[in-house]
DNA sequence: CCTGAAACTTAGCCTGTGCTTATTTTATAC
DNA sequence: GTATAAAATAAGCACAGGCTAAGTTTCAGG
């Protein structure tokens, strides 16, 4: 994102670094972003559970691997650190349901996603387009954006 | 994102479930999600490196480090990486250089992150936001919405 | 009610990306 | 020109999240 020119004239450097951000700066905008993947998958997750309790009345494994894309011991793996993590309860064999946590985060992460979601519809994208790249950005919107795109979509 | 209820009257079962999309259709969704994935270390790194040769006239592994806020001998293995595929070159000790790829690479980064934050900004976002923000979005904006991002800065 | 298929778990592998500690190389300052 | 500081590398650990192959449990149909 930052433009600028650096000239040597002998010994001297003339930069004209005008929008390189300070280290530091630079740093805490990656650590942020690093900080947010790390619930992707947790959103992801019980967001997926969510539904389909909500449609099939239950939520089993071999679903959520196939509504994922990945098998079935890939997503038992993490349903396991879900449920260290306390955002799901299941007994061995059976299936899965979400805890308070779990259904409080589902609720929101629903919620950001649907905001992304219409806002882009609104914005004029395809429908299509719109659903997979909201399923992408709604975990690196922040609240302050979020609520700006609300406004745009409410106007719109 | 769906929403839908469902109904158990003895045996028959009606599902309101207007907006669930196929599992095939999710699975996809997700998949290209963590397709993604996979290229957000490779563009933030060629971006940064492109924006500390220029600044600076070099990259150092050091600097890296440090702007990306993460210690050296991780950088060092991610350097690695993107040296095994073709975006970098360097010699042990030395500063790391981008290749014709790695040059692409960037400026195609480059530019998807200025048209988001430059969004953001059209859009009312501040700045910080906006700086924050893009650094996460614009791995997971399309082309199709990048164009309708653009669009929309130009004429406001 | 029992057998075969479906679902789930376990074990073990790989890669990416983070860390610390220790070593080696390079650069700098005197 | 050499000692010391800075930079880079190496080795080793952890965890997330992918996979396959193999074993166990549950469920459903005849």
């Amino acid at each position: 994102m930052p433009y600028f020119a650096t000239f040597r004239f002998g010994v001297a450097t003339i930069s004209t670094s005008n929008t390189l951000p300070s280290a530091d700066e630079q740093a805490a905008l990656f650590s942020h972003v690093r900080e947010a993947h790390k619930y992707e998958a947790i959103e992801d997750y019980v967001e997926l559970i969510d539904d389909l309790i909500s449609a099939t009345g239950e939520a089993r494994l071999v679903d959520i691997a196939h509504r994922m894309g990945i098998t079935q011991p890939t997503a038992s793996k993490t349903i396991a650190r879900l449920q260290r993590e306390g955002y799901v309860t299941s007994e061995p064999y059976r299936s899965i349901f979400l805890t308070d946590k779990g259904k409080e985060t589902a609720q929101l992460s629903r919620q950001r996603h649907e905001i992304v979601y219409q806002f882009l519809l609104a914005l004029g994208v395809d429908e299509d387009i719109a659903r997979r790249d909201s399923e992408g950005m709604e975990h690196h919107v922040s609240d302050e954006t979020l609520a700006v795109f609300q406004q745009f979509t409410k106007k719109s």
